[in-house]
DNA sequence: TGCGCCAGGTACCCAAAGGAGAGTAACGTG
DNA sequence: CACGTTACTCTCCTTTGGGTACCTGGCGCA
């Protein structure tokens, strides 16, 4: 094996692991791929997007309650991201109170339909969850007695 | 509809909203899915499982290599969090230098599978994705302006 | 005239995420 | 006898996530 493609000097003092080998454009679909989920799958996105896809177009308080437990302060990045990334559409009626409804785009929609597998998957794999938890926190107490 | 359950005073001062009234076992459970989800939305996770399921069981350094970017803290991590939730089996070889490998569960495998409409809908809509940036970029210059 | 309404913005603060680097065990090889 | 090997753990540090609280604006209402 020629290692001149290796261009790191020491094996050691690299202890994040740069990506492996890979195409140039492989890689850079790659990194733009993961950048995208590691936005999507956020908590609270997840949990906006479901929420609009349940209960239609909202205002921002009503889609707060419904999501639960968020701050305004998180609520609203959220919603700014989501807009950001063409998730959502942010309608401001100019009356008195202020009224903003946010309404899932299309893209939001197909989203929200594919993330629809994982919530079928945590709702039936629960028990399976909770139980595997269980066997392992025992096994660790036992390793550790 | 009774509010004798909401017992919020004054409707202010309450800055992060409380789950909407809902039956009390439906809110257990989507307590319960809500946490799940939030472990296995992951970053790190989703890559360690797309990257399992892609080149079937490695090592601990190879996967590190094979996923990218991630350190051994993050690595360590996040496989200890899998394994506990039941996703992959750690097999430790007692050999020197030592050998570890991580290979998916069949609970693991199903949720690799509920997420790959996930990926695919990434890969699919990456340009769309792209442009909304853009264009909002533009439009939140063209009103600072 | 002053409070409440909705949809935020902003400042302050703490906790968790996560990177960098060193250390470790236990053996094989030079 | 020192070095490399793997799969970590540990400490130190910075960055981010996220909560609490206080502020605005314009109108209706008491």
């Amino acid at each position: 094996m020629s290692d001149d493609q290796n261009q790191e000097p020491s094996s050691q003092s690299r202890l994040t692991y740069a990506p492996a080998g890979e195409q140039p454009d492989d890689l850079e679909l790659d990194t733009l791929v993961r950048e995208i989920i590691g936005r999507v799958a956020d908590k609270w996105t997840m949990l906006a997007l479901e929420t609009l896809t349940e209960h239609g177009p909202l205002r921002f308080t009503r889609l707060g309650e419904l999501i639960g437990g968020v701050s305004q302060k998180m609520l609203t990045k959220t919603l700014r991201q989501m807009e950001a990334d063409g998730l959502v559409t942010r309608t401001v009626f100019p009356v008195i109170p202020p009224r903003v409804e946010y309404r899932l785009t299309e893209l939001g929609l197909s989203l929200s339909e594919a993330f629809c597998g994982v919530w079928i998957w945590a709702e039936q794999h629960r028990t399976t969850i909770a139980q595997a938890r269980q066997t392992f926190q025992e096994r660790r107490a036992a390793s550790d007695a």
